[in-house]
DNA sequence: TTACGTGCAAACGTTTTGCACAAAC
DNA sequence: GTTTGTGCAAAACGTTTGCACGTAA
């Protein structure tokens, strides 16, 4: 039989790492909620369940994931670092009043064709090579309009 | 006759600013390059250039520009503050490998059309109010791509 | 002369690091 | 037994703040 822990430690395995329950911890976490989370918010959640893990081990296993795909990290309107789980291609909506970010909803992520088209042209003219065309949409989200 | 330095004080005057020389060195090195600094590489540029103000005073002077609306400010790769004086809607190259920042070229900022149409999108499926969408185009610069 | 801006140094929050110990393999 | 990961504390880093002095208006 083939337990959650046994499949973590076979995740872990195929991307160089070790087993150890801080990791157990943080990427069961973000299975439950692929929000988009700061270190210290993230340390605080987990000490919160019980668990004692340090902040040096939050920030620590948020670089190691970080470096072999497991999490995104990017930066909120503060600038501070944020880590998110969700590492395919998408985009984010952030709220200039409040800095809450949402991924863009599917009827704006299937207009990809676009992004793509601007990809193929900001190539052609830069001469840069671009991994990813990542939309930022700064705005108000609407919790902050009714203030 | 009108110095540059009275043009300088009407327009600082004109957002409810005084003279001082840090506000000229600041603003007129912007005006030759409006490039993406850091406070603490403006600092640099500014010392070798003979300018002795303090650190803190680029921060706050920065800070100040930044409020009255004659800098942008937003936040490099690894997060730290950069200021730019292309206050215009842009859009921005971003090398993933040395973390230059290049402005979106003209070719391809022309093309707000498709920017346009899904600001619309994302608006209408999510209730937010959306400002100014930013792309961020995170990719390779051509010097980067020969190494 | 009064309000605003500066420089310095100290404080601050976030992130990284060094090191001894503990756990995984 | 060797390698890797942890926790703690200290350091490093970028940025902000308090305060006495200087300067613009």
């Amino acid at each position: 039989m083939t337990t959650r822990k046994d499949k973590l430690r076979m995740m872990l395995r195929a991307h160089g790492l070790r087993y150890s329950r801080p990791r157990e911890v943080i990427l069961s976490f973000f299975g439950e909620c692929a929000v988009h989370i700061s270190a210290e918010e993230l340390y605080l959640k987990l000490k919160q369940r019980g668990e004692n893990l340090s902040l040096s081990t939050v920030y620590l296993n948020l670089g190691v994931l970080k470096h072999v795909g497991l999490v995104r990290e990017f930066n909120g309107v503060g600038g501070e670092a944020l880590y998110d789980s969700n590492v395919g291609p998408h985009h984010h909506l952030i709220c200039t009043h409040c800095g809450v970010i949402l991924d863009l909803p599917e009827i704006v992520v299937s207009e990809t064709a676009l992004i793509k088209l601007l990809k193929r042209q900001a190539e052609a003219s830069s001469g840069w090579r671009i991994d990813e065309p990542k939309l930022d949409l700064q705005g108000v989200c609407p919790d902050c309009q009714t203030l």
